[in-house]
Parts: structure tokens; C-alpha cells; sequence
DNA sequence: TTACTTTTGTGAAGAATTTCACAATACAGT
DNA sequence: ACTGTATTGTGAAATTCTTCACAAAAGTAA
């Protein structure tokens, strides 16, 4: 019935899933069924309500889940029913493919600041922003009151940068540099490292095909 | 001791990081130890142990892994001793970082054909690569045998050529397209959702908020 | 050869996650 | 008001994943 503490990284990504099949419904005023919830994700009509029950009850029986409630619910759960100040922290081709991407700004993550250290850079407008120089790096995050941190940045400079985040004060990384960051326990950090997807995708074929 | 199928998609992600760990060691002919492999990953010895014993017994008792040899049996487990060839479908901001990205290459996955639809793009050199139609889509993936393919284009458009690329012969599918892909359950894809990441982020600074 | 140290490989125990299955309940139709 | 249908919320069972713990090597040193 409450949240009772550690919910599964695995939970977390089908809220994500729920909330974006829900986003799809127009819909004013409808419900949908667990079923159906199900359906659009890939898992089962069980692990959705075992999912949602772990917030509360917010389903009326016979009926399903009203579509806005549950949306609003999903929102304040996953903490985006607010807007979040970001930072980039490297303005290279990763960055920029992030910084231009407009599904962040609409889902409430704000990107207030850029930062590179290559001097040609430093000073390019981008869109509103400007790229500035690591070295304004503290001052800047403590007065735009930055949260979360994106490092896009090549490996060698990211657990600098990591820890120089977490010493002003950022609540979460996101880091793309193919380290695995060295930082306190209660700062979280989600890593997204594009070759282990490859490398996940060509173990499946090749053991498919010693099965075959 | 043998592949006994059905290998945890943890295990995979932890055989890549044991691989990227085993690639830092320039050191030839040494040996490392499961509580080493541990510590560089964020896993225990016994984990360590228990995802190799899937695979064989590759080790010494009272000596660890022949870090040579585990590189190698790694890289046979994962599909990287060889090469894959890849088409990436959208050549715009994230395509363009992918494309250009080093590790890829480095990898074994060698960008062989980009398409795109706009025709403003189309024609238009990326390094030895030339943007091309979409209409020459089965053709060219067929003539260059065509392994993989990066989804790298909107999601209105990204079912349609997931299933094109199913058809043509495609063996797996790294998918950027906010959607989930209707293919059939042989063909593997894996999917990247940028979004997702920063909500597993959101979640846990708000529910650790709530905790103290 | 024997004793000692180290570290693997693995069954068994323990923990976590998913699935099952069903009583509880909400509404619609008559 | 009653009957029928749909669908939740949730303990319990089943399954999957992780950790434990220790016998079985393998090397080293005396
Ligand atoms: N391009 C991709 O598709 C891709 C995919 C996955 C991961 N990555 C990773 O993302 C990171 C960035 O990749 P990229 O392709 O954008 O590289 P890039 O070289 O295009 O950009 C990196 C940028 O970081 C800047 N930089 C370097 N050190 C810095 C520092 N200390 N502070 C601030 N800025 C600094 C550089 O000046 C450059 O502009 C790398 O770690 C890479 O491994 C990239
Ligand atoms: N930019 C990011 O940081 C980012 C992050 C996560 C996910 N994504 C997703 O990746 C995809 C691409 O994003 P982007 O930012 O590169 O967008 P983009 O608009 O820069 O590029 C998309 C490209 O795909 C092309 N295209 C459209 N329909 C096509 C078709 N049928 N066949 C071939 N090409 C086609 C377009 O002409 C365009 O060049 C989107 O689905 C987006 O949601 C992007």
C-alpha cells in the first residue's frame, strides 16, 4: 500500500513505459485496464497492478485506472511533475545531439547550462545558451541551482567532472563517457554505454544460431 | 558447464564490463583474479565466477583468469571476435554521433550504408559513406549483407522500417525510436530511451528525498 | 613429499522478482 | 434489488538471480 522502500530498477522502467503509453492516450476522461497497460508495454496484466500497488490503490475495480489520474499519479511518482535544471557537460557530437533533442525540454529537463573545455568553444552560442568554460564550473551550478549533471565528455576527464558535480551540490549524473564513476552511494548515476547494447544485441544472434 | 540457454541479460551487461576491464589491461600474460574483476566492475567475486561457470571452466584454482585468454573466450561469448556489418536508417543528430563515434569501428561494427528520407540528405558524403534513399533499402542491405541495423530516425517512421529490415534479413536491431518495435521474437532489439534514463534519475533523487 | 596459501567452480541457501489465482468490489442491465 | 461481468489488489507459489561457503585444485616453499 505505501512505498515501502527499494523498488526494482526493473519497476522503474515500466512506470517510464506506462507513463509513455499513457501520453499516447489523447483521451479525456477514459480508463484503461491493466490488460491493456500491459499490452502496449511487454509484460503482464500481474506485474502492472503489482507495480502500481507498490504507490497505493489507485484503480477502481470492474473499471480499470483513469487514464488522467494515473498519468498525474506516474508523473509525481517518477518526479516529473516538476522541471529539472541540467547541465551538459561536454559540447561535442553526443552533446549536441542531446542539447537539440526536444523530447528532454518537454518532458521538464531543462538544459540552463554547457560546458566545454576546448577554447574554440568556450563563447559559442548555442541556441540560448552559451558554452562556458569548466573553470566557471562550481560558480555556475550553485547559482542556476543545477541538479542533474549530463556528462558528455571523453573518459579521461568524466570522474574530474563527476566529482567536481557532486562536491556543488548536483543530486544526479547521467553519463555517457564508458567509465564506471566513482561517486558517494546516495548521488544516483545512470550510465548509458551504447557498445554494451551492440555487444548485447550480437551475443543474442550468435547464441541463437548455436541453438539452430 | 555448458551453455545451458537462457542466459540473464544482467550476465550479458556484467560479461561486457569484464571485457572492457580485461581491454585496460595492456598487460600480456597476466592473470587476474574474480575479486579484481569484481572491484573494477560494481559486482562481487562469487557473481564474477557464477556468470563465467555459464560458459566453462576457464580458470586456475589458487591462480585467477589468464587475462589473454578470458579476453578472448569474451570476446567469442559476446560475437566481437569478428566483424558486424551495420546500416544506420536516419541520418540526422544522432545518427551523425553514432556514425562518427570511434568505439563503434574499433568494436567490430563497421557503418557499411546510411539512409535517409530527406532528400535535401540524401546524396551527401559522411566520411567514406554516401547518404542514400530509402527506396534502395532491401537492395543495398541484401548486396552488403547487412547484419545490423541502427534506428536512428522519428518513431512514426521507425516501425515501418524495423519490419523492412526484418524482411530484408536483418539479424538485430538497436532501436532510438521512442516506440516499441512489433518484430518477431527471433530477431533481437534492444532499445535506448534517453528519456527513461533521466526518469530513473528523477525517481530516485525524489524517492530519497521522501526519505529523509 | 608435505604443509601452506590462494583462488576457482559449484551446490545449496537466501533474496528478489514475477506469476498465479481468487476474494473483493464496481458498475451495467433488467 | 438482483444478477452478471469486468477488473483490481494482493497473499502465496513459482521462478529467477545472487550470495554463501567450502571442497577441489594449483602453485610455492621448505
Ligand atoms: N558519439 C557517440 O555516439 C557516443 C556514443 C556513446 C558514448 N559516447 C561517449 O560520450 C562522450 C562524448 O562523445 P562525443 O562523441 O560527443 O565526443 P566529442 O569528442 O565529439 O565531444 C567531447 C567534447 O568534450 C569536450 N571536453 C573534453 N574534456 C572536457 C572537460 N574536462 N570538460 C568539459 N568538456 C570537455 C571536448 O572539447 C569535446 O567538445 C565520450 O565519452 C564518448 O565515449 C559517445
Ligand atoms: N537527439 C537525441 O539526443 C535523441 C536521444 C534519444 C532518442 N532520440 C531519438 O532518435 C531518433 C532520431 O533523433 P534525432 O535527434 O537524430 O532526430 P533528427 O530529426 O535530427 O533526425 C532524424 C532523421 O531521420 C530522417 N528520417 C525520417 N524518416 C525517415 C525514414 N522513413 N527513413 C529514413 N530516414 C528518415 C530525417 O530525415 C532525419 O534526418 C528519434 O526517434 C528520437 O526520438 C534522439
Amino acid at each position: 500500500m505505501f512505498v515501502s522502500r527499494k523498488i526494482s530498477e526493473s519497476t522503474v522502467r515500466r512506470l517510464s513505459h506506462y507513463l509513455r503509453s499513457l501520453e499516447g492516450f489523447p483521451d479525456i476522461g477514459g480508463t484503461v485496464s491493466s490488460e491493456e497497460l500491459a499490452a502496449r508495454g511487454q509484460t503482464t496484466a500481474a506485474q502492472v497492478r503489482k507495480d502500481l500497488s507498490h504507490f497505493g490503490s489507485f484503480g477502481k475495480r470492474g473499471l480499470g485506472y483513469s487514464v488522467d489520474q494515473l498519468r498525474d499519479r506516474l508523473r509525481s511518482i517518477l518526479g516529473v511533475d516538476r522541471s529539472w535544471r541540467v547541465a551538459l557537460v561536454g559540447a561535442g557530437r553526443i552533446g549536441l545531439a542531446l542539447f537539440e533533442y526536444p523530447a528532454f525540454r518537454s518532458r521538464g529537463y531543462d538544459c540552463v547550462a554547457i560546458f566545454d573545455s576546448d577554447p574554440e568553444k568556450i563563447g559559442q552560442a548555442w541556441a540560448d545558451q552559451v558554452v562556458r568554460s569548466p573553470d566557471e564550473f562550481e560558480k555556475v551550478i550553485n547559482e542556476l541551482d543545477v541538479e542533474l549533471v549530463i556528462l558528455a565528455l571523453p573518459a579521461d576527464g568524466a570522474q574530474e567532472m563527476a566529482m567536481r558535480a557532486v562536491d556543488a551540490g548536483v543530486q544526479g549524473i547521467l553519463n555517457f563517457a564508458p567509465i564506471r564513476l566513482n561517486v558517494p552511494p546516495e548521488v544516483p548515476v545512470e550510465d548509458v554505454n551504447l557498445v554494451m547494447e551492440l555487444e548485447a544485441l550480437s551475443f543474442q544472434i550468435t547464441q541463437g544460431e548455436q541453438d539452430a
